[in-house]
DNA sequence: CGTGGATGTCATCGAGCGATGACATTTTAG
DNA sequence: CTAAAATGTCATCGCTCGATGACATCCACG
């Protein structure tokens, strides 16, 4: 599952929460947060602490993948020396 | 890469900013927080809001995926009656 | 040599997190 | 239906985040 916010973060935490049938009590006290955190974070808190959410993730055997993907995004997706970049920034008077 | 804690991550984004060529200036403006703020996750920062950590991989292009398959962790992967959870729970002793 | 860019450090400060405990509502089980 | 469990809501409070701006290094380059 592809994590783009924090409510989708909260999805998967609580589905699998759920999965591993575990309430919010027993959970939080596993990874030692309140219970009130834990109904925050699955609704999709958007400024929960980071490690928190790690340990949180952890507790539930769930693994985080960060890929530099391929999509075609923007530009400067691509290595090498890039001068315009260079360029550009020293170029930049600001506003 | 697997993302295991807040210094994992802080490495992953710093070298995925310099390789789009953005010293953390240019790259704090884009995802809207402070220069102070860069640094500090870049250091691994372990509160950091998630939001924000998840702006700044979005704007370097970097995805995020939550697996649960792979590890054949410990057990409970089933659903099924869970005795040890209820059991513990029930024994809940704590102060 | 010295100028400028990039990164890191320090101090200050307002704002909101996360903890706690009580209570309300919803869901589950008998 | 009824009781209990699970989940959600509120209010309070200490503590630290994140912003800002001034400096300090370090390094590339002309």
């Amino acid at each position: 599952m592809l994590i783009r916010t924090p409510a989708e973060l909260g999805a998967v935490l609580r589905d699998r929460r759920k999965k591993l049938k575990l309430d919010q009590s027993t959970f939080a006290k596993r990874i030692g947060v309140s219970r009130q955190w834990v109904i925050e974070v699955e609704h999709g808190h958007a400024r929960a602490e980071l490690g928190l959410i790690l340990r949180a993730l952890d507790a539930l055997d769930i693994r985080l993948d960060a890929g530099t993907e391929q999509a075609p995004a923007r530009e400067a997706a691509r290595p090498a020396v890039d001068i315009n970049a260079i360029v550009a920034k020293a170029r930049k008077k600001k506003a």
